[in-house]
DNA sequence: TATGAATGAGGTTTCATTCAT
DNA sequence: GATGAATGAAACCTCATTCAT
């Protein structure tokens, strides 16, 4: 149920059928740790070539562009961000076969699902967050797969669970739907990204999370 | 209770004694600008004298470098974004004259004066929080400002209400601070940042916000 | 027989009549100690106006411009540098009253007089060398002061100690004219410029400098 | 005996093994003129491209920075200016067959051999004296190579010709070598740096000069 | 495929100088 | 006389991108 390392991934194919170069491995890994640690805007091709040992040109010979390179680099990130588990997942489980999972068990697998999905990309969703705002082409990316194919279901999910009793129905679905994300979300990116070097009991802090979305909606 | 609107501050004056002039005033008007919708790295020094209808040099008279000139957009923000509230407050009400304000009415407090100072100061908050990760001098102003300042307070504050039975005590001192800023920060943040244009009911938002820290703490 | 220390007549007065004022002297000061260490080009004037402690606009108040400001300070050293000794000197007592000073003397003379003269001077001297052949400016005063003051006199008197056997009549006037300048000067530059730190015995310098020129024209 | 005209040689090649491209020989030698003329700080790099019909950007792929450009003009010639002739001849001629040259040759070489190597290269020369002033790198060059591997075989050569009678025992030896430097250099500087235009005649000037300096060491 | 020289537009910053106060 | 804000040209340098090899 985990999918792979996004970095793999990216490494074996960028558009499926065709591998790419070890050249363009390389490219790709050191635009991604520059991006990460400079930003995009900051980092210049020639560091990038630098880093990745390849001449400037040879950049310019597989992303016609800079922005070419983020781009793919950040849209694998948005598609696997939320979908693999709710499409995947949602689709079949939850709605297709009605609810035989509960409440709390699918809470949790949630959690720990993109904890370890950041935990394993960290770099790249950093990436995606600091440059989400500044790229029209990465929001609307974001917005066909969040808007199209995980918010519906999520809708329906907050819904069965507040029929069954869970979540109160004080809440509005939208709003219960932006207090788990935020926890969520919160948590991931204090763990990864503010915080990475604090002294961090993960599985305690999971748990506490989860309970304190369960409580704080029932 | 209110504090004054940042950017009118900084209008003001930057190091209290001496007045910004006219042309100064409108270079940080049109970086603030400019570096919320492209960044800091994105904006040319050009582009942003052209904004404010001032010779390129005339930001370099002003600030000795366009870092500078983002640090002095920044540092306000920071010491300003936590501190007020809690450096004014905590200390007098809370723990000189021990708790004689009710748990749910400072939460709220908490919240409303968070939200209010992020709805008077987007854009600077944006900035904020676009740029900290990439600049060590801010990371280090914000670590001084908040560590020192406003931490301390905040954990006091807890265990207060951990004793006195409205948070619970099966969860650590550091989590329920993590819980809550991340709750309070998350919605703030997806209010103004990422769904600006969404047709908020703020009052409801924010009173359905604080119930579910105050279940999910419980 | 001493001329003046330069600087000190600088700060004076710079056009005879009228004294100038304090943040004038502190500007020429500035501008002297610049152009000596950075070389007049390399030097801004708002350097300068820092160093002087006053402000941009003031330098511009008494120097029309920067090069203005260059050729004050090295005018006075180009008349001074040649002139006072030979033309004060020489018309007296060598061509007036004819040959009453032998010519070892005359030569210790010259010696020791530039000497003092460029150890008194040598940030002024030092600015003159490396500015002249940049600026036609001063080329042609310093050809003016040289070649029809100082030339035509120098040519008489080597004629004069060629007449009386001293200076062999093997060497034309020119070469003798240039070796005994090079040799002098180059001592001197030597001495001040590119080996300042050395530990220099001067006047056993100067008599073995003395010896070898006369020695050499013998 | 003679050596290459250095501007040719650096035309060749700058790190022994790669040549450069005709471009950056365009640059190299405009850059030369352009210094020559108006000194390093006067002289912009857009000046330069404009002279060698490059981009401007161009200079900067092949010196990182304008310095470099200036440092990797001036490094050959002071590793030449002083070196070959008497690293390699002093060496195997002087010091290990002892002396079986005489004095009045080894100075006529010496004279000719530097005069020929200025007149080759006088620009570079030129620019040389008049940026090493200000330029510690370049003085460390300069000392490096002067001190290291001239001035030791030089004071031998000395207390040879003192041994042999040929220069007096009243001087100190770096008395001697600093009268016969300033004289040989003072003259090379008139000759081609002060008044190239005048009407020299070379070899005359060379013998009077050599005449000079043996009859004033002796 | 890969290179790296070349580009020219544009980046940040400095400059000498002006002028209202 | 002195200031220092303001300027705009030009300084050095970097950039993303192209193209001949």
């Amino acid at each position: 149920m985990n999918e792979q390392d996004l970095l793999q991934e990216l490494m074996k194919a960028s558009e499926e059928d065709k591998d790419l170069t070890p050249k363009q491995a390389k490219i790709l890994q050191a635009a991604i740790e520059m991006f990460a640690e400079k930003g995009y805007a900051a980092t210049s091709t020639s560091e990038i070539a630098k880093k990745a040992g390849v001449a400037e040109g040879t950049i310019f010979r597989h992303y016609k562009t800079k922005k070419d390179l983020l781009i793919s680099i950040v849209s694998p990130v948005v598609t696997r961000f939320a979908i693999p588990f709710f499409a995947d997942r949602f689709v079949k489980e939850v709605f297709e076969k009605e609810t035989n999972e509960n409440y709390d068990d699918l809470l949790r697998e949630i959690v720990y699902n993109r904890f370890e999905f950041v935990q394993k990309n960290t770099t790249l969703v950093k990436i995606l967050f600091q440059e989400i705002s500044f790229h029209p082409e990465i929001q609307q990316l974001f917005a066909e797969n969040f808007l199209e194919k995980v918010y519906p279901h999520f809708i329906k999910w907050v819904e069965t669970y507040q029929r069954s009793g869970d979540i109160s129905k004080d809440f509005p679905v939208n709003t219960v739907l932006r207090l788990i994300m935020t926890t969520v979300i919160g948590f991931i990116i204090t763990r990864f990204v503010f915080l990475p070097h604090y002294d961090w009991n993960d599985e305690m802090e999971i748990e506490k999370t989860i309970e304190y979305i369960r409580k704080g909606l029932s």
